[in-house]
DNA sequence: TGGCGACATACAATCGATTGCACGCACACG
DNA sequence: CGTGTGCGTGCAATCGATTGTATGTCGCCA
């Protein structure tokens, strides 16, 4: 005969368990599991007893343990390109909102644009380390087809190009055309577009908003990065044109920003002998100088549209944007 | 004789587990866990088709499994106040870089200030969900004494009184210090404060060191919240005051980004009639008009330092602070 | 008083991995 | 030819929870 055997586990945590509890409360670990899952089964003095017990202890379950039995981790991840960038800090903030209410916990995974690190990231999916992803990044990783189709996937911003996935955004073309429209209206003949990176999803459908506006004559738009440097640039280029534009709209805040340094030191006034506007409504747009007329996504919604359909596994709807009209455009003089 | 009875486990994953590479291979699981593990004590053949099954199945260990066996996670968490400020963005990227690099993921908890959001995210340390803490919040939630003795709490950015906690920061006293003596050298006499939040701990140690340099008869400072907003209703109050200050030292760029955007509207040409001096050296503060002189934080480094020492269970160094010449300050005229 | 039903509680299998110990096999040596 | 040495592999216990089924208890009624 053999003696029972230990397979010692490793540095032994030492945390109350549910047995602990249940030797104290005089029950077993089922009566006490069921208890706190709020059955109606366990009534009365055991339950009161039970109930003592884990606020003396101040015992909580181990969400591991839970997550192994329940095949299921409360865990959301959020896959970012980079994180050191107010536009995503903030959908971050609505998806913890509203994680946090659902009872659930959130991951956050900056990939600095590395494929590689998408991947390893993603499939935490796999590994039951997470319940549901979320992508900013505007592309998928590869081998997530079934989480995609059991609605474990779910992107947002920005569209995924040929994938049907469940997606929150606004209408950006439509974003660009009221954009262009408005300046239009100011009086503006000459509007050039400061874009995004080129292939892009955004970049395109931005572009594609102002140029039903401004028509075929117009010259091509000038790429950027979606950074302040990027937007500095851009304008410097734009300046030179033979024909300068008298107003600008930037695929995002960060490049208006940008432009309108670069602006400044040309020399030139903003409005007053440009105007320039800008896209997202990130928190800095209000505090340029002069403050900065945009387009505000609505960021938080974001996130909390994104939970919503994740958890329900219902298709979200479209947000709706708003043009935020602040003192960095004017009609041309 | 009963029979088995089998307690239906959820939905069945259908996940690739370690059984089906141990079928395909012809060996035993703990001898796949051996292989996987890197053990020498499997060998040759029998560890070439371990992994020729776990290449064709693209199986990974499931992490939820593998931790509650070994007692970890590999998962590190982040609690701050908020995450929509591009601060606390850059120093979770340094976080994310070297957690990524030592195998661990990153779980973010924005707090919102909100002491039962807190306790609530940090009680995942008892419950398995995370093996480490990173506190950006300037204070520690209830119950952690174990976990702070056993090396499992760490702060950054900002100390924690009356804890003896293992802490990433910068010499704030020294850095305020540093920047009024600049302020000074350019010959002005009459510096201002615009500090932080009263009772916080980062405004005293800026506070002590601006102290230090204009001593007592300049005023009191003007407390801020660190937002742009509080920056500007800050700089309407100094200039108010009789003898109007000829530079301001702000205590973080945001408050100085609004203290800018005041003194323009006050009609103040800065640096020429107002210098005004940052602190962190955000993104943005390269970007203002005029750009933002200011110290920089090493946030990156803050967020390597950290992971490096959580995991090392070695104190972290202190770093140092960078003063930032840019074109917000100049001699008084 | 015996039997039946309703209700509360306990037992044990299960999630997927890790690991101490036992055991099998091959080879060598006496 | 029997036994010792050593290396590689398998068995089964374990982490901490959940849950289907069995069991126990009590009350009520005939």
């Amino acid at each position: 005969m053999t003696l029972p055997r230990k397979t010692e586990p490793p540095a032994a945590a030492g945390r109350t368990k549910m047995e602990d509890i249940a030797r104290i409360a005089g029950v077993s670990v089922s009566t006490v599991s069921r208890a706190l899952a709020g059955s109606s089964k366990v009534t009365g003095e055991t339950r009161a007893r039970i109930e003592a017990a884990v606020r003396q202890t101040g015992y909580v379950v181990n969400q591991v343990a839970q997550g192994l039995r329940l095949q299921r981790s409360r865990q959301i991840l959020v896959l970012l390109p980079t994180i050191a960038n107010p536009f995503f800090g903030e959908i971050i903030l609505g998806v913890e909102e509203a994680a946090q209410a659902a009872g659930y916990s959130v991951l956050v995974g900056s990939t600095e644009g590395d494929l590689e690190r998408e991947a390893a990231l993603a499939r935490q999916l796999h590994t039951g380390g997470v319940d549901g992803l979320i992508l900013l990044t505007g592309r998928i990783p590869d081998g997530l087809a079934d989480h995609a189709a059991r609605g474990q996937v779910i992107a947002v911003s920005e569209t995924i190009p040929g994938q049907h996935l469940p997606t929150v955004v606004i209408d950006n073309e439509e974003a660009a055309a009221a954009a262009t429209t408005y300046l239009r209206r100011l009086g503006h003949h000459n509007i050039a577009h400061i874009a995004g990176p080129e292939g892009n999803v955004l970049t395109a459908q931005r572009v594609r908003g102002w140029r039903r506006i401004v028509g075929d004559a117009a010259g091509p738009p000038v790429f950027g990065a979606f950074t302040m440097d990027s937007g500095a640039a851009a304008m410097t280029r734009l300046l030179a044109r033979p024909n300068r534009p008298t107003a600008v709209f930037c695929a995002n805040d960060e490049m208006a920003i940008g432009a309108l340094k670069a602006a400044h030191l040309a020399g030139l006034r903003v409005p007053e002998d440009l105007s320039i506007f800008g896209f997202d409504d990130i928190t800095f747009a209000a505090f340029t100088d002069p403050p900065l007329t945009t387009i505000r996504q609505p960021r938080r919604e974001f996130g909390h549209a994104a939970i919503a359909a994740l958890l329900a596994g219902t298709p979200p709807p479209r947000l709706a944007f708003t043009l935020v009209e602040r003192a960095s455009t004017a009609a041309p003089r």
